[in-house]
DNA sequence: CTGAAAGCGCTTACAG
DNA sequence: CTGAAAGCGCTTACAG
């Protein structure tokens, strides 16, 4: 391979020179650059990733660390990661995609061999078992999902309270006083999935102070069960008339399901979803929703662990708890409810 | 950082002794090999990657380059992506996960530095730009997706002119002889998607021998398009009893469409779609279909990669093209149509 | 079976 | 403004 020492000698002058005219890093003689420029095009000299890391102690790499929790909605996490890996190549970083089950194992493998200068986290627990690792670890992170301590890392996240809180709202202003709330498995609840209950957990405050009557259920994340739960959920509560979904698949099998039972949106039934504007386009997720705002979070993760990394926040700087406010992406699922119903 | 130079002055050996120990690459006497792996275990060394990298020119590192076409449905990609890094860290290497628009820019970046010991490449083209420099570059690669010319590469990839085959002589078996086909977007095919054509031709081929009337079209990859697509599909071709999906927004929006038009599967009309299996089940498509294979392809061409990476391949050894034949994961979507119709 | 030393390809104080 | 040299933390022939 061609080496910085090769530049140097095709250019005639010494490696630290060449190294210099390269960076920057100091002065030099426009002619001479000219010729060590020259040089790298004639020998295509590109430095040598791991050599650069050594010398630095930085590898211009960040750690994305995935978390796959059995019967969430999977696909989903691509939007984050593109998010993540987009942002981290415009501001010149690339990107280890760490998917294995153990994440604490996979974020000490990173952290101490030295592979990266800093993590984002996905799907954040509110008691993630990696951010003890993170904490102790030489490299900053940040995190897009928000767990119950903050301290000493970076946080990003839907704001799902307020999510929660803007959907019973947005119900209990166009008149409705019955509704029924989907939200995702009760297995990921249990496995760490936070956001869930902070969603349900508002939505079901707000309803009370609103004196609305919430029926908040868990439904299944797959066909054909979680048609079957909704046709249950719909039965149990025959005079509710509107619908809150925190689940992807419920807002896929609603459609068939309300049909079959007879039923129209928004004439018989309000709806509303949490769920990303593309999945809406493509799977015919017909329902007003509030967007997961994935590749706005991946995105300021990035952002913000790229300024900790390149030393940009003051040391004592507090750290950051970022929540984006829900907004309501009209598809004209909802309405008054129908009089007397 | 904790270095070996560390872990030789804890056990009181040299370095290369505590290096050999750790490697195994030369016998060392039982008790000095104990007291190093102590030394280890107290100071919690790990070796530092990019030094190692220097060392031996092997970074355990494997570069992903995924692509994604305008239109195309990205979230698939996942399955891919997932197949990828969870086979390579299987087999103990880490995955550089590359998005960027420009792949070419990315292969030349990654080879050049030397960041990663070989390529795998997604969604792979006819003649996808990337193979130029894919072959001159120092790392072996391996392919996601069916180019034109293979050699130097492994490829594998679902068997897409089989599966337009398959398609087209279960429903001749069953007693169809019209046909409708809806592919992914125009644009898709456009911009390389080579695997759209390939199904298109061989199912037009096959149909043409079996006196079977198949009408070909592009559908839109976005609501409320494909639905307005499918109808005019349907309104073309009145005695149709049969249709083709090689789109999921397809898939996705065919159900609305039938009901609307009073249509039932698979009593007045049979059909078959290619798509992932875990998307059927989380967004009710709900069509017999035939499985990408995502994960076994990931997984596949990891190995294939690796193998060649650590030399277990012999150097004049043939490149291998591996298909993966379809099947039909049966979910009572297809009947013999209806007598008269 | 073990150690001292060279070398991987960079960057960056240190001298001039 | 430039060069010679040290050093980053490993691995691995070379000697013994």
């Amino acid at each position: 391979m061609v080496t910085i020492g090769d530049v140097a000698r095709v250019a005639g002058v010494s490696r630290s020179t060449a190294s210099y005219a390269l960076s920057g890093k100091r002065a030099i003689t426009p002619a001479v650059r000219a010729k060590v420029l020259e040089a790298v095009q004639e020998l295509g000299y590109t430095p040598n990733a791991g050599a650069r890391a050594l010398a630095t102690s930085h590898t211009k790499v960040i750690g994305l660390l995935a978390r796959f929790l059995e019967d969430e909605f999977a696909p989903a996490m691509l939007q984050y990661i593109l998010g993540v890996t987009n942002e981290a190549r415009e501001l010149g970083y690339d990107t280890l995609l760490v998917s294995e089950e153990d994440g604490v194992h996979a974020l000490e493998r990173l952290a101490s061999s030295r592979m990266v200068d800093g993590f984002v986290l996905l799907n954040v627990a509110e008691n993630d078992d990696r951010l003890g690792v993170l904490r102790q670890a030489a490299q900053p992170g940040a995190l897009v999902g928000l767990p119950e301590r903050t301290s000493g890392v970076d946080v990003f996240d839907l704001d799902f309270v307020g999510t929660g809180r803007l959907m019973v709202d947005h119900m209990h202003e166009l008149g409705h006083r019955e509704l029924i709330l989907v939200s995702q498995p009760q297995h990921v609840v249990e496995r760490g999935g936070a956001y869930v209950w902070r969603l349900a957990n508002a939505a079901l405050e707000r309803a009370a102070q609103l004196g609305i009557d919430l029926h908040a259920y868990f439904g299944s994340s797959t066909q054909p069960s979680i048609g079957e739960d909704l046709n249950r959920f719909l039965d149990a509560h025959p005079d509710a008339t509107g619908l809150l979904l925190n689940n992807e698949a419920a807002a896929a099998a609603l459609p068939s399901v309300l049909a079959e039972r007879g039923l129209h949106v928004p004439a018989d039934v309000s709806v509303i979803g949490r769920y990303s504007d593309d999945f809406a386009r493509t799977f015919s997720l017909p329902f007003s929703s509030i967007d997961s705002a994935a590749d706005e979070l991946g995105r300021a993760a990035v952002q913000q662990l790229v300024a900790r990394i390149e030393g940009r926040i003051p040391e004592g700087a507090r750290n950051v708890v970022h929540l984006i406010s829900p907004e309501i992406l009209d598809r004209g699922s909802t309405a008054a409810p129908r009089v007397g119903s």
